[in-house]
DNA sequence: GTCTATACGAGGATAGAC
DNA sequence: GTCTATCCTCGTATAGAC
């Protein structure tokens, strides 16, 4: 009457691929970590959301602090590798900050969550996780951009380390509002492509006139 | 031998002051609550800011949300109420607009948790307890300023509804990075009242350079 | 009005079968 | 590798004395 070896006939079909259920894993905790934060995230949401049990996070990644550090890790990933190969030091100022600026929003309208994560990270956390491995500063990138165009006349007088912030605000804050803009009921998605690549020419041209000299 | 009616000669001091009491727990659960968000805020760890008992918060909130909420109309009062009273309609775009920044700005200086607050209350609760009072939508009014200066041509051709978005971002993201720079060791406190004024001063030059026509 | 002590549920983490 | 069942800590909220 039972079936020997026929195992998987069944509804549930235990996959039993080790990659594809780590990406499952971290896919929802990405998800979850980005709305939630690190401490009001519960590991049962995240497991809710895959259809594999919740001893899965901690058989792969220790505890829920090591998933949080795997997520902080993937999703940064992308952003620090493309801001790396820039070589920004060989152009002009002007186009340096363009480029910049095109990379990173880029980057961040690929993985609209990745702001949220870093404010997470950032105000809860401070920053804490986040020093561990943390190779690139973006922000001393930005910096030096600005130092280099304001020195050769450029740009304006400005602060380079105040309007770097401030520029980092114009690029990010955007999706922080994202999920919350029920507000404007006109239906417009803030994620959709058409706004994001809205998003990402107004962000560059308010900056860019931002930074001209008068 | 018994003291009958000096019960305060101990080194304890119940004051029974209950307006006092309410007011250190507010100014406590804002600090907590700006830290941590609502879920993550610990109804302990406000207590123990305190001097007072934990049941105190119940007593005079009901329960956690009853002080959250709370917390959010105090600390949004003062914005809201200096947008309110600033009659914009009556003044130019430009004028209106640097008005607009300068009220924003200073009522973020004085209370640099409201951004981390308003933060939270968007990501985390998407604006749950915010719809609940919420009267003026200060986007609404930003938006309407740059409306205006795009149609009479002092303002580029820029979209209203992004850039008042990116505006709100170039103004808020700094004290929401306050917390965390430790990366820079020049020993900069972000919150010192110079610090405060200099980002006042470069969030309003760089908007106000990029909303001018090229 | 204020405190101490405690009930009770939620959620992180583990054990052990399959 | 994956699942179910369970342990145990922590945190919200309440009861009741003073």
């Amino acid at each position: 009457m039972a079936q020997p070896k026929a195992t998987r006939d069944k509804q549930t079909k235990p996959v039993r691929d080790a990659a594809a259920t780590q990406a499952v894993i971290l896919a929802a905790a990405e998800e979850e970590f980005a709305q939630n934060g690190f401490t009001a995230t519960r590991t049962e949401a995240i497991a809710a959301k895959t259809r594999v049990a919740k001893s899965m996070i901690y058989y792969y990644f220790k505890d829920k602090a090591g998933l949080y550090r795997a997520v902080l890790a993937q999703s940064h990933a992308d952003l620090l590798a493309t801001v790396q190969k820039l070589e920004l030091e060989q152009l002009s100022p002007e186009v340096a900050l363009e480029q910049f600026l095109r990379a990173l929003l880029d980057c961040v309208s690929r993985n609209p969550r990745l702001p949220t994560i870093m404010f997470y990270e950032a105000v809860q956390n401070q920053g804490t996780f986040y020093k561990e491995s943390s190779s690139v500063n973006i922000d001393a990138v930005l910096i030096a951009i600005l130092e280099r165009g304001v020195t050769a006349g450029v740009f304006r007088s400005l602060d380079p380390f105040q309007t770097a912030i401030n520029i980092m605000g114009t690029c990010l804050f955007y999706f922080v509002g994202a999920g919350n803009i029920k507000q404007f009921p006109q239906g417009k998605r803030l994620l959709s492509k058409a706004m994001l690549e809205q998003h990402t020419q107004e962000a560059i041209a308010l900056i860019l006139a931002g930074v001209r000299p008068s």
